[in-house]
DNA sequence: AAAAACTAAA
């Protein structure tokens, strides 16, 4: 296991590598004229970039588009848009924004999510409702999506009843709350010790024959563990197959630990040994968080490994240093 | 042929 966990980090970390060369050698064959790529090679360029959160480079890969002979589309300028909004640069992403619309290439219904759950992460509310007028204005109404980014914020500084009345608003607009939603507001309810509305919602979800989703089954088990209720937990983990769902490494991490915090180790070595017979494959986390979780004297040894960590900061060299020891 | 926005454990 864990030279395979290795293996697979290494793999990762080569990877990271490879893209930063590639994302040069794709610059260099652009300036050089020795080849032209479209706006879907660019538009996979620009995301990778993205992901890895070289927001900056995504910029300066538009802006060389911007000077090729294949412009940027819409796609190509959400993009970096999105990128923007992410690095919680929201300043820069309105100013590409509104740059869209005065270039004739118009922002689209995904340009403005992408703005408004930035402007909600950052806690700017007053202008959410501007840019929801402005899109409105333009014809560009929002969708389950953009309100489900509205409420998962709400819900995450502690607003649920905002949410609720968000989703009440949503359903007035004629659009209806989707699996995503109802998910949402049961973690915003869990995550303010509501725990028994969130059962509550779950069960009215099902009236409206909407199926939770493994998801839906993994932020109610986190909620019965977060309350110590591990037994209720295990008896949703039981409910998830005769459902057509399947737990998955989410679902066991969050039992074991709760099984760990109530002092239950025998059985949590026991689901452990069920998880790697018939389950999931454990990730990186759940194997860390088992071992940090098994005895206290472990528990010291790795905590005072991970402060020299942070001081070297090569943290995935030390993770694969720490498991081959164990 | 291939591209963008929303939910869960640490």
């Amino acid at each position: 296991m864990a030279i395979r966990t290795s293996l697979e980090l290494s793999r990762g970390i080569f990877a990271e590598n490879k893209v930063k060369d590639a994302v040069d050698l794709f610059k260099k064959l652009v300036r050089q004229k020795i080849c032209e790529p479209n706006e879907i090679t660019y538009a996979t360029v620009l995301n990778e970039l993205s992901k890895r959160g070289h927001t900056d480079k995504t910029l300066s890969l538009l802006r060389l588009m911007e000077q090729g002979s294949t412009k940027p589309n819409k796609k190509n300028y959400s993009i970096v848009v999105d990128a923007l909004c992410k690095d919680r640069n929201l300043d820069a992403a309105i100013d590409l924004l509104n740059e869209m619309k005065l270039k004739g290439i118009p922002p689209d219904i995904v340009t403005y999510n992408s703005v408004i759950g930035g402007l909600c992460k950052l806690g700017h509310w007053e202008k959410v409702k501007t840019f929801f007028s402005e899109m409105v204005n333009l014809n560009i109404y929002p969708d389950v999506r953009t309100f489900n980014i509205v409420i998962d914020r709400l819900c995450k500084e502690g607003k649920v009843e905002d949410g609720e009345e968000v989703m009440k608003h949503m359903v007035g607009k004629g659009v209806e709350p989707d699996i995503i939603t109802y998910n949402t507001i049961m973690d915003g309810y869990c995550l303010c010790g509501q725990r028994d509305i969130a059962r509550i919602v779950f069960d009215s979800m099902i009236n409206k024959k909407i199926e939770p989703d493994i998801i839906s089954y993994n932020i109610l088990i986190n909620g019965y563990c977060k309350e110590k209720k591990v037994d209720e937990a295990m008896q949703l983990f039981c409910e998830i197959s005769h459902k057509g769902s399947k737990p998955n490494i989410v679902t066991y991490t969050t039992i074991l630990q709760g099984l760990f915090e109530v002092g239950r180790t025998d059985d949590a070595k026991n689901f452990f040994d069920q998880m790697l017979s018939t389950g999931p494959t454990p990730d990186l986390y759940t194997l860390l968080s088992m071992v940090i979780l098994s005895t206290d004297l472990l528990k010291k040894l790795c905590y005072s490994f991970i402060s020299w960590k942070e001081r070297e900061n090569t943290d995935i060299i030390f993770y694969i240093i720490i498991i081959n020891g164990l």
